[in-house]
Parts: structure tokens; sequence; C-alpha cells
DNA sequence: TACCAGGTGACTG
DNA sequence: CAGTCACATGGT
């Protein structure tokens, strides 16, 4: 008994942010102290669960590679050990290390310049380094350079889905279109939307969504299909 | 134990 | 555009 999907307005991602904001209270994303630690942080997290990525973290401060220049200089093999608790260790080694070669090329080992691009050109640069990706990609540009782009994730996927959310294309560029399309464009609100989305799919509408316990169950199909007896069902569906 | 976690690149229909 | 595979560690 599943309800048809539609297409969102710009009410339903209002009220998705302030159903999760009210359930879960500010998410204070992202957690980094540095533009260089958290572009590490978005390198090391692909794919990753976020505790592997603070033991590398770590691992790289301890290491005193801590800084561009320190990756520029440091071997790719130094720093696969280094990184090698986060998984995928040789990738992310030629990453970060590919990543310092770009700053130290294009814009002397520092993302002041870069950061001083507009939206669409940085973007097109970041997409250009071997592994940075649309969410990698995106995930700079709003939490390091704080330009507002709507970051999506397999999370943000999955929960639109749920929801019953048609979205067209159904891939990342089609989500980010509809979140930007339908959303004030608003870098810290875009920011807590996406920390908020991840604290829920992490807690709540994980790959076996908990909809017993779900605090926005009311607003969503999987939720109604899941609880509601068909007799005592309360949602009205499309 | 097998599955999963804040993806990306390379390659195939 | 959608699907498949390799890449790899640590937690449950």
């Amino acid at each position: 008994m599943s309800a048809r999907k539609y297409r969102p307005n710009a009410i339903d991602l209002q009220r998705l942010f302030d159903r999760m904001l009210s359930a879960y209270g500010p998410q204070h994303w992202w957690p980094a102290e540095s533009d260089y630690e958290m572009i590490i942080g978005a390198i090391l997290t692909q794919n990753t669960a976020w505790r592997n990525v603070e033991t590398a973290l770590t691992q790289l401060k301890s290491a005193h590679i801590w800084s561009w220049d320190e990756v520029f200089e440091a071997q790719i093999e130094t720093l696969a050990e280094v990184v090698r608790p986060s998984g995928y260790f040789n990738q992310k080694a030629r990453k970060i290390k590919l990543f310092s070669e770009f700053l130290d090329r294009e814009f002397g080992r520092s993302t002041d310049d870069l950061f001083q691009l507009p939206i669409d050109n940085l973007r097109k640069v970041l997409l250009a380094q071997w592994g940075i990706g649309p969410e990698t990609a995106d995930d700079i540009i709003l939490y390091a350079a704080k330009k507002p782009v709507f970051v999506i994730d397999k999370y943000t996927q999955r929960l639109t889905s749920r929801l019953g959310w048609e979205i067209k294309p159904a891939n990342y560029e089609g989500h980010r279109a509809s979140f930007e399309s339908l959303l004030p464009h608003d870098a810290k609100m875009f920011g807590e939307y996406h920390a908020l989305i991840d604290h829920h799919c992490n807690t709540t509408c994980q790959k076996t969504p908990k909809c017993a316990e779900c605090p926005i169950v009311d607003i969503c199909n999987t939720g109604a299909a899941t609880i509601s007896s068909p007799e005592s069902a309360t949602h009205p569906v499309a």
C-alpha cells in the first residue's frame, strides 16, 4: 500500500527543515577548526563513518601533517599510513596530496583566493580535481567557503524517496536543483539543513527505518504505510 | 558473520 | 542517464 509520489513545493521543504530542527536542535556542522581540517575531513569521510575519520584526523595532527604546506612536503606513502583508519587509504592519500599540489600550483597553498571565485566557477575548479566529486565539492563550498549550495548525499536521496517526493532527474544534480530552487539561498540554513538530514538518517531513517520512533513520521509516506493499519490510516494519500 | 558508513572514478549498456 | 565495480577500515 504505497502512496504515489508527488512533486514537493517550497512549503514542504521548509516544513521538513522546521520539523527536524525542532526535533533534533542545531547540529553545529562542520566539526573543524580550519578550512584545512574541513577539506581534509570532507575527503576522508567519503563513504566512510565519521568516527573513522576522527581517528585519521587525530593521527594527521600527531604526525604534524596539519597544513597544506605539510601535506605538500609529505611522502604519499606516509600520508597513506597516517590516514589508514579512514579506509580507502591509498586513494585518499593521493587525493589530499593532489589537492595540496593543486593549491601550490594555482593558489599559493592557500584557499583564500580560491574561495574568492564565484560559486559556479569555484565548483567547476573543484570538480576538475581528481578525487573531488559533487558532494565533496559542495561540502567545501558550503562549509569552508561558506557560499550557499545545497549538499546532497545518499541520505538526502533516501529521505526524499521515503517522504514520497518526486525529484527529477533522480540524481545528484536533480536533487540539488530542487532544493536550491525551492529554498532561500542562505548558507547558514543550507548547512543546518544538510546536517539535520544526516543526523535524522543516521539515527532514525536508517537503511531499515525506525518509523515507530520517528519524530516526523506524520509527514512521511513510508512511515504512514509502515505504522498505520489500513483501518486506522490518518494520512490522506494523494 | 555479514553488512554498513556523510563517494569517486572508470567503464558498460 | 542508470547500473556495476574497485577502493578498505572499524563498529555492531
